[in-house]
DNA sequence: ACCTGAACACCGTTCAAGT
DNA sequence: ACCTGAACACCGTTCAAGT
């Protein structure tokens, strides 16, 4: 909060530096050439001085991870202000800034579904607790506009997954490359998130 | 292929073995926990040895991931056949199919959508040639769709887009754990497969 | 041609020590 | 309490050498 110019020995807002700084560098070189020691080099202390902050590199990791999911929740609490009482719109914003963000940071969305935990077996047995929020908000939406009749859907929880699913997907697709030869133009890629919102509403919407 | 027992110092059938093992070593323990080096020793083998056959680790993932895609193009074709003339059942099928493949082989999706590489700001410019194979199925399943009046789209590429992504994205939702305490029983996740394909469906079917 | 061993420059993490 | 330096057990990769 204060931190002007306190270079010192102690260092003074190393938690949040390295946070920034970590986060900086896990979108410019992607997960596997982020390491701790090159962190702390270039924020300008020793290799072991982040132990003192972050229990190990995963723990930073899930604080990424998690910042993700707090922006997400931000920006569609934002949107939800943004258009009161008009759950169609707001559905189809939802979408639209879930890919965007998805798009503009694709290491830490990659953070935020696992990228960085092995994958287990049982899926059951790995809870999320900062996803929560943002996801509620869109269940949320999907309540209101069915209560307002806009909806003609039964089950709100699964058409949220389904809308989820769908724009995840999508971006992963988009950073992934595996659109490489498909849809070559970025005019065409900002179309898809749109045609996608649109098909989800046409099987959403009374 | 004659691969018998030649445990000598020439190993005879190398590239296959670190290939497979490395395969299930992947899916075991994850990309963060396979090294080389564990490879080899598993193997029996130097640490330096699979040098010889593959040109750096990221060779070896990408034939991975590359059998990933060739898994599913075989996976693909086995249903067209099995349902010819039959555009919808067939859509349907390739849907479940792709879901049951990335949920059973999580990790290797992954590398098949980017897991190791670095993601590009640029995504126009990483070409993924052998995923094209698969991709191009879901295309002539739909294109034929549209021939025989089935399916009311205009764009098939587009179709196939979203077709894909929602499945991608389903099966990166349950595998992360994200979908941990909304859909708690392995039923209920089966159930999302399928009641997604309909939805798909109802949004292209004439 | 195929494999090994030593070597290099990195990692994450721990531990005793300094301020 | 916060940071440093040495140390340990790992990595990926290269290079000279062995079969």
């Amino acid at each position: 909060m204060a931190g002007k110019t306190k270079k010192s020995y102690h260092h003074g807002d190393l938690y949040n530096e390295l946070f920034s700084a970590g986060k900086s560098l896990l979108e410019e070189s992607g997960i596997h050439n982020l390491s701790l020691r090159n962190l702390a080099q270039t924020i300008g202390v020793s290799h072991n001085a982040p132990y003192r902050h972050f229990k190990d590199k995963a723990a930073l990791m899930t604080a990424i991870a998690d910042s993700g999911f707090e922006e997400l929740t931000a920006a569609f609490l934002k949107i939800i202000k943004k258009y009161p009482d008009n759950p169609i719109k707001q559905f189809k914003e939802l979408g639209l800034a879930y890919l965007k963000l998805a798009i503009q940071n694709p290491e830490t969305t990659d953070l935020m579904f696992g990228g960085f935990t092995k994958k287990e077996k049982d899926w059951l047995a790995q809870p999320n607790q900062s996803s929560h929020a943002s996801f509620q908000l869109l269940v949320d939406v999907i309540e209101n506009g069915q209560a307002k009749g806009l909806f003609k859907i039964e089950n709100p929880l699964e058409c949220a997954i389904v809308a989820w699913s769908s724009m995840h997907g999508l971006a992963i697709l988009i950073t992934s490359g595996f659109l490489h030869d498909i849809a070559t133009s970025r005019i065409q890629i900002k179309k898809l998130g749109e045609r996608l919102t649109e098909l989800l509403l046409l099987g959403i919407q009374a």
